[in-house]
DNA sequence: GTCTATAATTGGATAGAC
DNA sequence: GTCTATCCAATTATAGAC
């Protein structure tokens, strides 16, 4: 027997049912009307929330929808009337993910120093593990899974986006602002260092007994990361002011 | 109605079974009986090695034991006499995943020069993410998902294991061959580095469109990885011989 | 929009012949 | 040890009343 692609859902049912465009029409009716769209609004989000939570820690396959609608206080088939089947709800939430996902790189530019543009740049990154760990950890699994979802967009916004700020990366190396460096393996380094502290905080907790919600370890760790990246640790130096 | 928990496997059922002792004893007999123990060992790895492959992309809840046994070209039912369920499939996966996870790390001692140390032992890691990508994939898998399986061994092995270790590094902090760091961010730093590569594999792909396995982008990688660890990246010094 | 059934399916696990 | 035929539980999704 052939061996069989293991990801069997996402591509056989497709139902389609006009799928809850709840949002999104609002006509002029009076202000009570207003506030039933925000209701609605808000019932998404609190959908969109829990199942991020559970989908971040357990996976599609790893989550049930009556889990997911427990934790938002809403019925099972209430969900699925926000929401017309599973995976539109788990496509739903990775989309919002990825633009706060690509924020955090924006803000980074050839202006800046270089010194201060990366060190600002893991501390962002490292408030967002503390602050987000379940965005973090949603990311990761669907990268460990090949990305089905998102290899596109990977493909195409966060590579322009990438490659733009490797321009950035390569001039500073250039002018001589910056150690020589291959920028990707650089943006490689300060994602894989800033999000462990997301995706492994179990891992983190365990060794350490400590984690990001702590905010002297939070301080420690923005500091040692940041002294690691831009200092190296081979040098006697004292790392300087960070 | 209160939070559920979201996983529900591993707890409820355990059935036991005398669970497939197959292997362990072989009494004196022909050695016809040797070779039928090889083969039984044989398949067990088989299956071992075809449950890695898909529960590190899939998890264990996105893989199904048809699945399993379709790529270990065995059946089902077969599959589940030598594994009593899919729980103990996976388990049996991960056990033998936690050594060959920490061998590594136990090759470092402070007796070698610790810049030869850090950049044989960033080598070492990128090796493993570029011939058992899928190791590390489900290792990240499981801690993501808080390490229900491993939590003990973290808490124990691992942990002995990595203090230890930090002893090492601080003392050389101490000799000052090493720059200050605090250990166990260096050792996080060095492991999510690494481990990126493997984890993250498909956005490695998709932004620098080369692999692990093509043998410049290898060496670029670790020599790139070597220099950000070991030199920083902000001095306008060039590294090194590495 | 929300609820209470209930249909429909998947997939883990067992029984029992060979 | 291996197979075929089932059983049965868990879940997704729908139907239809309110």
């Amino acid at each position: 027997m052939p061996a069989p692609i293991a990801r069997k859902t996402l591509a056989g049912k497709k139902k389609d049912k006009a799928l809850a465009a709840a949002p999104a029409r609002r006509a002029a009716r009076g202000p009570a009307a207003g506030r039933r769209v925000r209701q609605v609004e808000d019932k998404r989000s609190a959908i969109l929330g829990a199942a991020l939570g559970l989908f971040s820690r357990y996976g599609l396959h790893g989550t049930t929808v009556d889990q997911v609608a427990a934790r938002a206080a809403v019925s099972k088939s209430n969900l699925l009337y926000y929401f017309a089947n599973k995976e539109e709800l788990y496509v739903s939430v990775l989309r919002d993910l990825l633009e706060v996902w690509l924020a955090p790189l924006r803000s980074f530019s050839a202006e800046q120093d270089p010194r201060a543009a990366i060190a600002a740049y893991i501390r962002a990154k490292l408030v967002i593990s503390r602050d987000r760990p379940d965005a973090s950890r949603l990311f990761c699994l669907e990268m460990i899974q090949g990305a089905p979802l998102l290899r596109d967009e990977l493909a195409r916004e966060l590579r322009d986006l990438v490659d733009h700020k490797s321009e950035v990366i390569r001039a500073w190396v250039a002018d001589g602002r910056l150690a020589p460096v291959e920028p990707h393996h650089l943006v490689f380094a300060l994602w894989a260092t800033t999000q462990h502290y997301a995706d492994f905080a179990v891992q983190v907790q365990a060794l350490t007994g400590r984690t990001l919600d702590d905010p002297a370890f939070f301080e420690q760790t923005v500091e040692n990361v940041q002294r690691i990246v831009l200092d190296g640790i081979a040098a006697q130096a004292d790392g300087g002011p960070v």
